[in-house]
DNA sequence: TTGTATGCGTTATCAC
DNA sequence: GTGATAACGCATACAA
């Protein structure tokens, strides 16, 4: 008849009101708002906490109180510079914020992506960030079903879930497009690897401002689904010197390939940009260094992160922005690589 | 004298277990080990579950159970492709198990890393994984505290906490080094930035090389605590040769800044290798579609990452390794950047 | 293989 | 500002 389960032998909170000489729930209201108690009964608690190394136990104060104070994120890749700069926008907004991060890859597949959103939904995290817009009915109905504020981001799009920071894909390819058109070249090329929704819509951006300007020929793509690599790039723009040697300039679908077609031209004596123009996207930091200099659209990448955080924590404490959608648009870099046709 | 508090409104396993017509425990028991039910209560609740919907509380169940299934993991930099790799080694590792990842990101801040193992403790993770073995020393307290299979990673070093990962950066520095003065060149400056612990080791590594070989001269040293980018690469080199306008050939201390070191070098003329060799560290992709190639020291960050999860876990079930500390090693990578002086 | 009784450590509720 | 009481939803221990 002894007690039918060994305690675990930590240090709870009402041996911390114990010593201070409170109830259990005073000393569990200094942990969470301070101000409400005493100033003596503050100090008591305070040092009674301190000399026994007391350590909140989260899953009890979870289920005790129905929420916890984490924020889920799913991400498609960790191996992506891309996302790395918005995942350090994210850990910067969150460091202000009492909340933690909960990080999930969902490796660009969507049935991951549902798997993730299932296991998030156990946790009761109280916001949520996704990449992109093009989840699963099935995903869709599960974030419908948790209850707490949601960005995606990376993307904007007619029919966010809750909220979205992003910018058009579409958008910023057509102008990185429309830039080469305007520098004089005609014959211009799209290189394109991993090809998943965000880069489905960068070539349809360029699609259409090729076929604007009367340009367009299908020949002049090459595209893959395998992952970005730089040696990837060097294998695209090989390719497309095979079919089409003719070809002016080229927009890369990120600057990891227009890297790589960099490093092809270089070895093949293509002069950059007066044989062939190349054109980034995303305008990581090596592309303003790289000989010669290489055009890219810059994407705010940090900021999204961080508005997403903010955005979320302030749903949570039911400050809605105005408007649920934030465009955070896109700069294009014009540098060296591009530079006008016979300049 | 109504119930003092709202249900969650959410379904329970009780509901489950009674539209499944069976005891919670029975129920319970269905989500962690179905085996243990006959075949005709496990379809009874495992319809019944998917018929309400049922999502389990993982905050009731780490409470009543008193451990979780997360892995905390510690990392000092999300921007760094070279935790990228690791990450991905970790993620894609406990995939295949029944543990999640919760990462956190310490900055290279050695205090933050405290606070953030704090805060795990909060957690009670079934395992942990942190980067270095440079904790402070209250952080290796609480990490004996935790009472959990800890491993630590991307070094190795003679005092573990629990087990260890990694290859000795000394050692592989030292390779590098070795390696141009074997391939005849003798005025060999090293290159650094953002030097944290890892770095100073590999500092240390060329240091004692060109010691060795009666080469050394601390004029050829140039480093700056500010993080590394491909642009600072070329800062770098810039600084050494005004210092040292004789140079042969630079060690640096990882990829990027040998990158910005090969452009500043194409900027100015400087031909790689006859002028100026180049060996970087860590071998990320681009080193090898560079023109020249580039020359680095391979480290197997998939490989650490995978591991650390692989042994936490099977340490979590009482299978430790038989040696606590694994050694990865290095590979040194040769290329066309350090090709044998005057060949 | 299944069920009963009980506890995990915290916080919500209401009263003072 | 402080405290008594009763949950929160699940799993452990033990018995059957």
């Amino acid at each position: 008849m002894e007690r039918k389960r060994a305690k675990s032998g930590e240090i709870r909170l009402t041996e911390v009101a114990k010593l201070a000489g409170v109830s259990p729930i005073t000393a569990s209201r200094f942990f969470r708002n301070p101000e409400a108690l005493s100033i003596s009964k503050r100090e008591r608690v305070a040092s009674a906490a301190k000399e026994l190394g007391y350590v909140p136990n989260l899953a009890a104060r979870a289920l005790a109180s129905q929420r916890t104070e984490v924020i889920g994120v799913l991400i498609p890749s960790l191996t992506n510079n891309v996302f790395s700069d918005v995942l350090r926008g994210i850990y910067d907004a969150s460091e202000g914020s009492r909340y933690s991060i909960q990080l999930a890859n969902t490796r660009y597949s969507i049935l991951q992506e549902e798997k993730l959103l299932r296991l998030f939904q156990a946790q009761k995290p109280a916001g949520l960030i996704v990449t992109g817009i093009d989840q699963t009915p099935e995903s869709r109905s599960v974030m419908e079903a948790m209850n707490c504020p949601i960005a995606q981001i990376m993307e904007i799009g007619p029919d966010p879930v809750d909220m979205m920071v992003g910018f058009s894909h579409y958008d910023a390819a057509f102008a990185a497009v429309s830039h080469l058109i305007s520098q004089g070249f005609r014959r211009i090329g799209f290189l394109g690897a991993q090809m998943d929704p965000r880069m489905q819509r960068r070539l349809q951006g360029y699609r259409d401002a090729m076929k604007a300007a009367s340009l367009f020929d299908p020949r002049n793509i090459v595209t893959t689904p395998v992952p970005t690599t730089v040696t990837l790039g060097g294998t695209l723009i090989a390719d497309l010197l095979l079919r089409t040697p003719d070809i002016e300039g080229i927009v890369c679908v990120n600057d990891d390939i227009a890297l790589g077609a960099l490093f092809e031209c270089q070895r093949r004596h293509i002069s950059v940009p007066e044989d062939m123009a190349i054109v980034g996207f995303n305008d990581l930091e090596f592309m303003a260094s790289a000989v010669p200099s290489l055009t890219s659209v810059r994407t705010n990448r940090y900021e999204m992160g961080r508005r997403a955080v903010t955005m979320v924590t302030a749903a949570i404490d039911g400050n809605r922005p105005p408007e649920p959608v934030v465009d955070l648009g896109f700069e294009l870099m014009v540098r060296e690589s591009s530079s006008a046709r016979g300049v």
